[in-house]
DNA sequence: TTTCGTGCAAACCATTTGCAGCAGC
DNA sequence: GCTGCTGCAAATGGTTTGCACGAAA
């Protein structure tokens, strides 16, 4: 888990592992760090995103390189019943939770400490190495509307 | 949400709305409802108890089930970070949680009031209708083995 | 110059769906 | 008998992979 990781610093573990610094790697991070905070991406979505900055980037290689910068700890992944993977910056070391609303399919997200130690707790009680923790509360809002975006309920 | 629904109570609710009881309905619901306590299924897993019992139940019922199951709130829906969700028997408002082992891919239930509570605390906030709790522990174990389940670390 | 990474297209795997026949109620 | 349910097979959607070429180190 890195404590506060610029570009630089990914890239440099990047090459110290053999592995190589590639264009596409260094724009993907850097999408992710432009991100407004909270904000998360599907494999799709990102692509979508560099095709619209014109980084002709394959969709095989945006799925690797998720899953590079996931298991380098630089990226958390998300499931929300959605039927596809989300992503986000991996920024520190108290991730914040997230309600999905499944009558509109949005999310929003919360901190809150008492759950992350809560986490700590049982994973030290346990003798095991803390990865990550998640936290979701499924919900329905009070609007009425379903929008457009793909099914929810699951 | 049922309190303590017994398999006729399940049934009942389903004519109420005009839908069928059928066999392959009562036989899924059924080996729910004799798992073990903490245990969940995928709908791979359910198929293949259900072929074990020489029950000759499509694939495609086996999902269409689940779904309706989950709907109505009978079965709890659950993500790890596999590529296929997993069922448990949804049997009172307390979910326990999960801690996931990314070396073995074993899971182990706990519970946690603490966080049950919290969860609904955040929902009545803000005006939400709560309909399920999930937390989520991945971590890694002081096992050195990998089993052989498929692919962890997603 | 040696690997590693990329793009492309095909493959994969979990899940969904159209349709015709069958079966609860 | 009406309508919902099932099985089958084909379709779908997200993700992975084999391969040949191109490019970091």
């Amino acid at each position: 888990m890195p404590e506060k990781s610029t570009a630089e610093n990914v890239f440099q573990n990047l090459r110290s592992k053999g592995l190589r610094v590639t264009p596409q790697r260094e724009k993907i991070l850097q999408i992710f760090m432009e991100l407004e905070e909270g904000t998360h991406l599907s494999a799709e979505d990102l692509f979508k995103v560099l095709s619209g900055k014109n980084e002709n980037i394959s969709l095989a290689t945006t799925y690797r390189t998720l899953k590079l910068l996931s298991q380098f700890g630089y990226l958390r992944e998300l499931d929300f019943a959605e039927g596809h993977k989300h992503y986000e910056l991996n920024q520190d070391k108290k991730p914040h939770h997230h309600i999905i609303c499944l009558n509109c399919n949005k999310t929003i997200e919360f901190e809150d400490d008492v759950i992350i130690q809560i986490g700590e707790k049982i994973a030290l009680e346990r003798g095991l190495e803390l990865v990550d923790i998640q936290f979701k509360i499924y919900a329905v809002c009070p609007n009425e509307h379903d929008d457009e975006s793909r099914t929810h309920r699951a």
